[in-house]
DNA sequence: CACCTGCGAGTAAACCATTTCTAGATAATT
DNA sequence: AATTATCTAGAAATGGTTTACTCGCAGGTG
C-alpha cells in the first residue's frame, strides 16, 4: 500500500517559520516565541514584537499543526466512536459533542463500528497512534480499561478511567409510570429495548424497580422484547399487533423509544382502538416526528445534545485541567406530555 | 499504572522507534526501512526482517502519527464542513462519507457552521492548518477557490477546484412529474424550498422546465416558499393550511422534502381531505418515516449515503491518484410510489 | 596478482516545522 | 570597570523517513 507513490502531490508553498524569520533577519526560536507570547519573548522589545506579528500576517503566516504538536505532546484533538452516525440518537449526541469541543478549539476524528466488536480494540489503537488525547464513545460497551481518558455516552458497565454519561433512568422511569399512574392505570404493557441497545438492560431495572415503588403489577404476558434494530416505526409494528393479539386487557403503553411507541400506536389503531381512549402510549426519547405523529405522542424526553456537550466537557476538564475522574454523571430526563396519553376507559 | 494523583497529566510512556531500534541493536532507519516495506530494505535478509518485526509485535510499536506525517508530508485526513451533523440530511451523508474513508484508511475532521457564513473561511483555515488533504462541504455554497481539493455535496455554484456532488434534479423532477402526470393530475402545487436550502434554486428550475415539457402549467396562486429550518412536520403543516385557504383548486402537491409533504398533508387531512383520493402528495428524499406516515408517502428518493460515499470517493481519488478535476458529478434520484398519490377525482 | 566492480547489510546524517532552553553579545546602569 | 538588563542567536528535542554513504567480501578482468 505504501509503495511507489505518485510525484509528491505539490504542497502549495506554504510559509513555515523559518520563512517568517529569514524575512526580518531574525531565527526561528525568536519569531516562535513572540507569536506565541511565551516567557521567553518577555524580554523582546515592543518594536520587533509589533514587526514580528505584522511580518506573519502579511505573509499569511499559519503555524503548522503537526510540527508544533509533535513538540509539544499536545493535539487538542479527542476520537469520538459511535456506533453509527447517520441516525437520530447517534447524531445528535455527535452534534453536541461538536459544538462544546468547537468552542474550545478542539476538533474530533470520528468512527462508526456499526455494531462490529471487534472494531473498538482496532479503532482506539488507531486513534491513539493519531495522538489523540481522549476518547468519547456513544452507545458501544467498553470491557477493558483504555489507555486515554475515556467518557462513554450511554455507557453502562463500572470501569477504570471512564466515565459514564448516563440517563437517570430510575428518574426517567418514575416520570413516565408516575404519568401513568395517575391518570389511573393499572394495566400496562411494556417495550423493552433490543439486547444489543446499551439502555435497556439499565432502563428495564429501574422500571421494574420504580413499577414495585408504585405498586404497579408488570405482567410478563404484557412485556415484549424489541428485536431488529431498524430505525423506522415499523419496529414497533408487529409487537403492537402481538400486544392486541394476545386479548390480555391492558389500558396503556410504556415503550422503549418513539419509534416503537409509534409503531405500536399505529397497529393499535388498525386494531381498532382509540389513543389515548383505549390505550395510552407512552414513548421515549422524543425524536423531531414526536410531535407529529397523531396523536401527538407523549415521551420521556432525552437530552441527547445535552448529553453530548456534558460529556465533551467531561472529557476536556480532565484532559485539559486534569480534573478528578468521576465514574457516572446522570442527566436528568423530561417528561413531555402530549395527546397519547388520557385516562383509561370507565369500566 | 498512571499516578492519577499527580498534577501533571504523564504521558503514558510510548515505545519509540528509536526503542525498538535500540533493543534489536539496530539503527532507527533499518527498522523503520523493514517496517515500512521500502526499497530501502531490499537488501535487508530475511532473517533481520523476522527478527525487527517480531520485536515491533512484542513491544507493541506504534509509529507516532505526527512525527510520520510531518516527516512524508501526508496526513490522510480530510475535514468535513458541514450545515449541521445532527439532522437526518446531514448525518446521512456523513455516514456514507466515514464508510468509505474508513475503508481507505483515512480520517475526517468535522465541523458544523450552522449557517454563519463566516466560519467557512474559518474553519477551511483551520482545517488546512491541520493538515488536512481535502475538504467535502455538505449543503454549504461556496464563492472563492479553494486552496485544497474540495468536494461539495449539494453544492451549485462553479467553482475551480470544487467538485459538486448533486442530484440529477432534472431526473428527479421529471419522476415526480411524470407520476403525477400519467396519473391523471393537472392541478398541481408546489412547496418551494427555502432560500437558505442549497438546492432549492436548482430543483425549482428543474421543476419548472419538466413542466413545460410536460404541458403542466405552474400557478403562481399554487406555489408557496418554506421560509423556516425546522425540521419536523410542523415546517409544512401551515403551507398546506394555506394552500387551502387560497380556494384554487388543486389536486396534487410536489413538496419540497418529506417532512414538509408529512406536514402539509396533515394539514389536508384537518380539512376533510382524503389522501391520496382528494389532493396526492410527493416528498422528496425518503427519510425514514416516510414509509410511514398516513397515508405512507410516495416520494423521490435521495441517496444519501450513496452521495457520501460517493463524495469521499472522490476526493481521494484527486488527493491519491491525482485524478483528473470533474466540476460535477450527478447522482440518480428514485421515485418511491407509496400510497400518498392516486389519480385525481372525476370531477 | 593487483584492480576495479558489485552487492549485501546496514549506519550516519539530513530533514520535516516547531518549541524551548542555554547562553552570548551589546547596551545601559551603577 | 563591573554588573546587570536587554535582545537575540544557537542548538537540542519531538519521532519518524529517506538519502547518501561505508565496509567487507566475492567475482570477474587485464
Amino acid at each position: 500500500m505504501k509503495g511507489a507513490k505518485p510525484p509528491r502531490p505539490k504542497r502549495n508553498a506554504t510559509v513555515t517559520l523559518k520563512a517568517v524569520a529569514q524575512h526580518l533577519g531574525l531565527t526561528p526560536g525568536t519569531v516562535s516565541a513572540v507569536l506565541n507570547n511565551s516567557k521567553a519573548a518577555r524580554s523582546i522589545p515592543e518594536k520587533t514584537h509589533k514587526r514580528i506579528v505584522a511580518a506573519a500576517r502579511e505573509l499569511n503566516y499559519h503555524p503548522n499543526f503537526l510540527a508544533r504538536s509533535l513538540r509539544v505532546q499536545r493535539t487538542y484533538t479527542v476520537g469520538v466512536i459511535a456506533e453509527e452516525i447517520g441516525d437520530f440518537y447517534g447524531g445528535m449526541i455527535v452534534s453536541g459533542i461538536e459544538t462544546y469541543l468547537r468552542d474550545n478549539n478542539f476538533f474530533f476524528l470520528t468512527v462508526a463500528h456499526r455494531h462490529d466488536p471487534k472494531l473498538l480494540q482496532t479503532y482506539s489503537q488507531l486513534l491513539a497512534s493519531r495522538g489523540v488525547e481522549g476518547l468519547i464513545t456513544i452507545d458501544t460497551s467498553i470491557d477493558e480499561e483504555p489507555s486515554l481518558p475515556t467518557v462513554a455516552v450511554a455507557g453502562h458497565q463500572k470501569v477504570e478511567n471512564v466515565t459514564n454519561i448516563v440517563l437517570d433512568h430510575r428518574r426517567a422511569a418514575e416520570l413516565g409510570l408516575r404519568h401513568l399512574k395517575e391518570l389511573g392505570h393499572e394495566r400496562i404493557a411494556f417495550l423493552r429495548g433490543q439486547p444489543k441497545s446499551s439502555d435497556s438492560a439499565t432502563r428495564w431495572e429501574a422500571i421494574q424497580e420504580v413499577a414495585r415503588k408504585f405498586e404497579i403489577q408488570i405482567r410478563p404476558e404484557l412485556v415484549l422484547q424489541l428485536e431488529g434494530m431498524e430505525s423506522t416505526p415499523e419496529l414497533g409494528y408487529p409487537y403492537g399487533k402481538a400486544l392486541i393479539a394476545r386479548t390480555v386487557p391492558f389500558t396503556a403503553l410504556f415503550a422503549y423509544n418513539d419509534i416503537s411507541a409509534i409503531g405500536a400506536m399505529r397497529a393499535f389503531q388498525e386494531a381498532g382502538r382509540h389513543i389515548p381512549g383505549d390505550i395510552s402510549v407512552v414513548g421515549f426519547d422524543d425524536i423531531s416526528i414526536a410531535s407529529f405523529s397523531i396523536p401527538a405522542l407523549t415521551t420521556v424526553r432525552q437530552p441527547l445534545q445535552k448529553m453530548g456537550r456534558i460529556a465533551a466537557k467531561t472529557l476536556l476538564d480532565r484532559i485539559e485541567e486534569g480534573a478528578g475522574f468521576v465514574p457516572e454523571i446522570a442527566v436528568e430526563p423530561e417528561l413531555i406530555v402530549r395527546k397519547s396519553t388520557g385516562p383509561p376507559r370507565k369500566l
